[in-house]
DNA sequence: ATTATTTTAGAACAAACGTTTGATTTTTGT
DNA sequence: ACAAAAATCAAACGTTTGTTCTAAAATAAT
């Protein structure tokens, strides 16, 4: 926090833990009451300073419209389960969840996460069970981990391009390539969850 | 969602995006506003019926004072930058920053996570930059992959008891076993996450 | 000690808001 | 076509609530 001094950090503290349980912001006399303010204006006092701060946003006359500018939710992303031959990866039937994931993976609104099914990763760190984290995208560079569409279901590979045709490498000295003319790639992945136990 | 018909789904949409996006629920007349409503009284018959369904929860003469139910945010759990030998676990100035995790792992405020350092867990699919998920825990069992406390870091093996004495196991055919009299065990690994590229 | 600066109080106002009561319209089931 | 149920409207009431203005303590700086 920036310079913000011991009884602003209690205000905010307050309308943070107040925001966790009850699902919505305190109203400026619930403040007072909490921080022992006699006068609503006390509490005025601090809401404009850490708005100053920019760690709150509030005012307009709206009741209880106290909002924490840095605080910002994880995003969900959809676990996808088959993916149906024609339908589109984001349809509702194929979705059977919606996972969190950290912020760094900047995500936007194209990603999903594919549970990877048997070993063909494995010299990869990509195991069977882990939940891939993948970029949807139709093109793909040369040694990308990619999600494709071969035959009715997903499969995830090292994807290369050779002699004009399409390479899916398997990570795993006890499996071979797959050669295509052509290839229907879902996205590429970036980052897998596991869980062990 | 349960028994809940498509005027009481929109309603219920609304005031979830409008949370998402101003970080405070609606009032009453802004939910007549979006929804069509000329009178406030029509609103409070959906709010009516969809606290009834277990989705929000609302009243008590309170402004703006929507919560819905079913939201539960992920959790979030420290990630652990260096150990200082002395210092708890989740002292502050360990902790590095507050990553998401799925609720499967059905975290308690026991969990932390742990960035991997060098191969020597590869051949169980923990690689280097990986982020393990830790069960701060005492106990472990034969075979757990465990953070133990070495020298003056943390390093994460497999466990296993051996004449008495632990073995901190490589998943690395090119290291050997660490056979220590004691171990003093951070928690057990239940899972990680790894951003690719 | 005196002067700034910061922090807290008091009171009053106008607007925003949730609630209630009762009626009316629309939809559904038979 | 009729009755029952569901959905919507209208208006009014009493609070709750944010804002503002002025002043008084408390604290820090000189």
């Amino acid at each position: 926090m920036g310079n913000v001094k011991n009884r602003e950090i209690e205000v905010y503290s307050f309308i943070e833990s107040y925001i966790e349980e009850f699902g919505y912001p305190p109203t400026v006399r619930e403040i007072c009451f909490k921080l022992g303010f006699s006068s609503t204006s006390t509490a005025q006092y601090y809401l404009k300073k850490l708005e100053d701060a920019k760690m709150i946003s509030f005012g307009g006359s709206k009741n209880r419209a106290i909002s924490l500018t840095q605080k910002e939710q994880p995003r969900m992303i959809p676990l996808i389960g088959t993916v149906a031959a024609g339908t589109p990866i984001f349809a509702t039937e194929n979705i059977e969840g919606y996972y969190p994931i950290p912020k760094e993976f900047d995500c936007e609104d194209d990603m999903f996460m594919l549970k990877i099914k048997g070993n063909s990763m494995i010299d990869a760190g990509i195991c069977n069970g882990d939940d891939i984290i993948v970029r949807k995208t139709d093109y793909c560079d040369d040694g990308d981990i990619i999600v494709a569409l071969v035959d009715d279901g997903a499969t995830c590979k090292r994807f290369f391009r050779r002699n004009g045709k399409y390479v899916l490498h398997p990570e795993n000295e006890t499996m071979s390539d797959i050669i295509l003319d052509s290839v229907s790639v879902l996205g590429i992945v970036r980052g897998l969850i596991r869980k062990i136990k």
